[in-house]
DNA sequence: AGAGGTACCTGGCAGC
DNA sequence: TGCTGCCAGGTACCTC
């Protein structure tokens, strides 16, 4: 469930209360995520300052005293200050306790995610090393898309979704942008012209910052850090919106498949 | 090197 | 009602 602006949200949504404290100790109930939470996480995070929580792409970044704490909420995770009176549920599989009655807590169903401990400089950490710019950052701009697809034959969707190119652009959002830079989803990203790649560059921002604003986009079960839905969901103008009318021009919205995610787009506005 | 497919795991839902 | 099969917001890794 969760894209860039809905990690961005749990970023912002957990800060406050994590900023400035110290972790007391970890409670792991699932190790088994993606990847096994390493047995080294609990022990060497005990007792560390947590500086400032932040975020590269889609993974959220605890920088403590004593190394970062890196989460990925996957396709199903969330994160939520909770009081330790609440008993934990099936599919709530880490706690990150403070030492007072508060604590971070990670549910995750689909165990997607990953929780992983870093004690090198983290931007060297090997799952964040090879990412493309962030979105939102300066150093991404039509320029630099139209210079990196030069070449390429993959469908446009594709290549702005590879975490190498861009970092952090997921199937919704992928859809959206296209939509509202007038792209059709499988024309091949080498044949956009500059300007195109421009109008484009710009979408993503756009539809990025507006599902930021609103809190990110909720489908079927994502929460924010406090338990609250995202609302830009009926911001949504193309993604899962089959057979409804293009807000633009009324033509039907079309599904396909690309790159084995579902695709949607206005035939007529994109090509 | 680039492109496409597979895997991880669970829950929800459509269809029978 | 209950079963089966399919689909899902991510992304590293495998093969061709």
């Amino acid at each position: 469930m969760p894209e860039l602006p809905e990690v961005e949200t749990t970023c912002r949504g957990i800060e406050p209360h994590l900023a400035g404290t110290r972790v007391h100790h970890v409670t792991v109930r699932q190790k088994q995520l993606r990847w096994p939470v390493p047995g080294a996480l609990a022990r060497e995070i005990a007792g560390a300052q947590i500086r400032q929580v932040t975020r590269r792409a889609k993974y959220l970044l605890i920088g403590t005293s004593q190394g970062t704490l890196i989460i990925h909420l996957g396709m199903s995770g969330s994160l939520r200050i909770v009081d330790d009176s609440e008993a934990p549920g099936k599919h709530d599989h880490i706690d990150l306790h403070f030492g007072d009655s508060r604590l971070l807590r990670y549910t995750d169903p689909r165990r997607f995610g990953a929780w992983l401990w870093c004690t090198q400089p983290v931007e060297q950490h090997p799952l964040l090393a090879a990412l493309g710019p962030e979105p939102l950052g300066d150093s991404f701009h039509g320029d630099y898309l139209f210079h990196q697809s030069r070449g390429r034959k993959l469908a446009i969707k594709s290549f702005i979704m590879d975490s190498h190119i861009l970092a952090g652009v997921g199937n919704i959002y992928a859809n959206e942008a296209l939509f509202r830079a007038g792209i059709h989803p499988l024309r091949a990203a080498g044949r956009i012209s500059r300007a195109r790649h421009a109008v484009l560059a710009d979408a993503i921002r756009d539809v990025l910052e507006a599902a930021i604003h609103q809190g990110g986009t909720t489908l079927r079960d994502f929460l924010n850090s406090e338990g609250k839905p995202g609302y830009f969901r009926q911001s949504l103008e193309v993604y899962g919106r089959t057979s409804d009318p293009c807000p633009r021009c009324g033509t039907p919205i079309r599904e396909i498949r690309s790159g084995q995610r579902s695709t949607f787009y206005c035939p007529r506005c994109q090509r």
